[in-house]
DNA sequence: GCTATACTTAGACACTTGTACAACCTTTAC
DNA sequence: GTAAAGGTTGTACAAGTGTCTAAGTATAGC
């Protein structure tokens, strides 16, 4: 990224941006990630190529951008207070809003990007990183059996699976039966039961 | 891939697809992935343009290639007579024989790609796929509490998170402590405990 | 309202990409 | 050993990429 996010964005850097990342995500519903240039981007919403290049390195610069957009309502994060069961719950539930409140782009891009390919990989690799980012603060601090970044890792790849399994392999399931499945496949209490932890019952 | 890879190959195009991949996986180990042009490739190894675009579309297809050649021992499945557990465990360690296997070729790449990057991701995406094919095969005809392809998915998913923390993380494990840690991450018995399967002792 | 700062723009440049094709060399298998 | 099939090569081309510069315009904040 050309921009830094970081300072606080003029009203024209603000156009730009979303100028860029809606063409970016109108012109995924139309066509596949690879045959979109950046001459036709910029095209799309009339600007020049050479504003593209003072904000983005390239195109997956750009399309990272629009992650980072879409997963802004999932980011916040109230987190510890909560205990680890319940976090994972709530991340949970907090993408299978994000992918319900989005479903005609998400089924738009679906249409011309597979399923497996780079392009829908990205999206999900950046919400499991954000997942391993919130999960690690929290369970941080416990003591488990094994190496929590383990653990983490698995929680966050668990609830990407069933993130992908009902919106992108579209399995429509409902958030209840979701929760359940979540329980299974993270085995009940039996990883999170740690050794002989600091709070075993608060 | 411009190539046929299903019928035979003739000495030559055998030499060529050797040299070329050779050549990719030199160049990863001397640096990124990302400054490594179809130009450079061809100097390396002394052939033109023309004869690495009669094989390779690109030079994405070229390192997916180079998964392919590095996966062949990995590969072979004698598999199906084997119990869900058995499997995993037989497929995580021959992962495991992989990467000891090719210990400095991995360090080379990470040396200059870094762990979370495009790269790296590509490969363990590849032999993550290559265990879903597996695993499918084998727990298709199975009946669990959940649809199998969850179980499936976190299976493969989970190996690779061991693999990667083993050797990518480079955090050195024993296959044995290896084998606890996927016993505990997978739930021991709990995820295996089909509802009441066909064959439930045998 | 003015000014310093931030952003936009056109055009040029060197380089990479992927395709095509015709001529040539190697290998296979009879 | 020879013919047909399979590979290799040089060259040319159109299109895309990413950088740079210098001049222009918009905006924030006093």
């Amino acid at each position: 990224m050309k921009y830094d996010l970081t300072k606080k964005r003029t009203r024209g850097a603000q156009r730009t941006l979303r100028a860029f990342s809606q063409t970016m995500l109108r012109l995924l519903a139309k066509k596949p990630f690879e045959e979109i240039n950046v001459n036709e981007i910029c095209e799309f919403c009339d600007f020049p190529r050479a504003t593209f290049y003072n904000y983005f390195d390239d195109k997956y610069d750009l399309v990272n951008y629009c992650w980072y957009v879409l997963a802004e309502k999932v980011r916040i994060d109230e987190a510890k207070e909560l205990n680890p069961s319940e976090i994972v719950i709530t991340y949970f539930d907090r993408l299978y809003d994000l992918f319900e409140n989005n479903s005609e782009l998400v089924s738009g891009i679906l249409h011309h990007n597979q399923l497996s390919g780079s392009l829908v990989n990205s999206f999900t690799n950046y919400l499991r990183n954000l997942a391993h980012q919130i999960f690690l603060e929290v369970f941080g601090d416990l003591k488990f059996d094994i190496p929590v970044e383990l653990i983490v890792d698995q929680c966050s790849a668990t609830i990407l699976i069933l993130i992908e399994w009902i919106f992108l392999k579209e399995k429509p399931t409902t958030r209840e039966q979701a929760h359940h499945y979540l329980a299974v496949l993270l085995g009940d209490e039996s990883t999170f039961s740690m050794s002989d932890s600091s709070q075993s019952k608060s």
